[in-house]
DNA sequence: GTGAATAGATGATGATTATCATCTAATTAT
DNA sequence: ATAATTAGATGATAATCATCATCTATTCAC
């Protein structure tokens, strides 16, 4: 059967959405063609319609991920007030929530590792994303060497969200808030 | 053929290094039986020979990781002279050589985020791993609270490690020397 | 309304996967 | 030396993989 230009639009929104999210909860690798479309409503056999290859999809799924940054963090800084907005981001992306829910969180922190060290579209995307991420945390840092401090900030974030991942319980939460205090306390020195 | 209970033990632990330095490079979903074992120099079937399954393998290649954790800093810094080991373990682990060689360095970079937040022996095993290292920097801290200190210090190596890999030439070599720099900060004000 | 274009389903392709049964040559134990 | 054990090779298993050819029912352009 075939669907009007509007609906199969959509539908391949659908699969990015599905695959983004599918991938950053367990892996791209882990996640096939088959299972993914299912995932989207449909059947497998459809997908190369939509797309030229599986690894198109890897780098386009990784693009969408970055819609919303590290899962908000730009609305999270625009509703907190003026001078809390550094704050207001390192409480969001450290949250138990964010940790918990990968699927919908940071790309690079779910997929920075499988992604690393490797020549591909999907590389050069997180990549890309990650600039984006730094800059927005810079935008909100005074004083000199913005960029510098921000992508070091940026890489603790990255590296407390993974390290959280990897510990449970108790101590995952103690992983966390030892970020966040860590951070909490370059904001205040450094502004 | 068979071979003798010392060459038998010789071929397993080889399997379990070659594993542990392919599992790293590629992900360990990239990387099969067959093609492990070749690497070994055997061949795929005898395999369960040595290990009850592959996820077994997996496990104990994570574990077999960490025996030089993040590829040799207990070495770096106890060569390093009094004071300035920290200083040693994050010019080592920061460095360009670990940065290209993540077949060798450290396995909370190259598969935290491939493991992370799935119940698995795996999973036990990196986060062991992890606060192994976390023991480690936090030996050469002073004052209070060093083990929450040295968590963050941790997350923000493995944090900037990661980013490093997904940059590229002139980018990667800053995000290495930006969170150097903020570490070295961290070390002269705290001790 | 008629005809061209196509979204997506069905099903097949060959490659690759983890796992295991079997076999054999060599090492152990006696 | 003979017998029991076994490391690892060979090859088969069934499942899963990405990819694609074909078909069909629908929507678009006219």
């Amino acid at each position: 059967m075939r669907n009007s230009r509007e609906a199969a639009a959509e539908n391949r929104e659908k699969i990015v959405a599905v695959a983004a999210k599918l991938f950053r909860e367990r892996g791209i690798a882990a996640v096939g063609v088959a299972e993914l479309m299912a995932a989207a409503g449909m059947t497998h056999g459809g997908f190369y319609k939509h797309f030229e290859s599986r690894d198109a999809l890897i780098a386009e799924a990784c693009r969408y991920s970055f819609a919303e940054p590290g899962g908000g963090l730009r609305a999270a800084a625009e509703a907190a007030p003026a001078g809390e907005e550094l704050k207001a981001i390192v409480a969001r992306y450290l949250s138990r929530r964010h940790r918990d829910d990968p699927g919908s969180g940071c790309v690079v922190a779910a997929l920075g590792g499988e992604v690393g060290n490797r020549i591909s579209p999907a590389r050069e995307a997180l990549q890309a994303g990650r600039e984006r991420l730094i800059a927005l945390v810079a935008r909100y840092m005074k004083g000199e060497g913005a960029k510098e401090r921000a992508s070091a900030f940026v890489a603790t974030m990255v590296g407390a969200l993974i390290s959280a991942r990897l510990a449970d319980g108790a101590s995952s939460d103690a992983t966390l808030r030892a970020a966040k205090r860590e951070l909490y306390q370059r904001i205040e020195e450094q502004g």
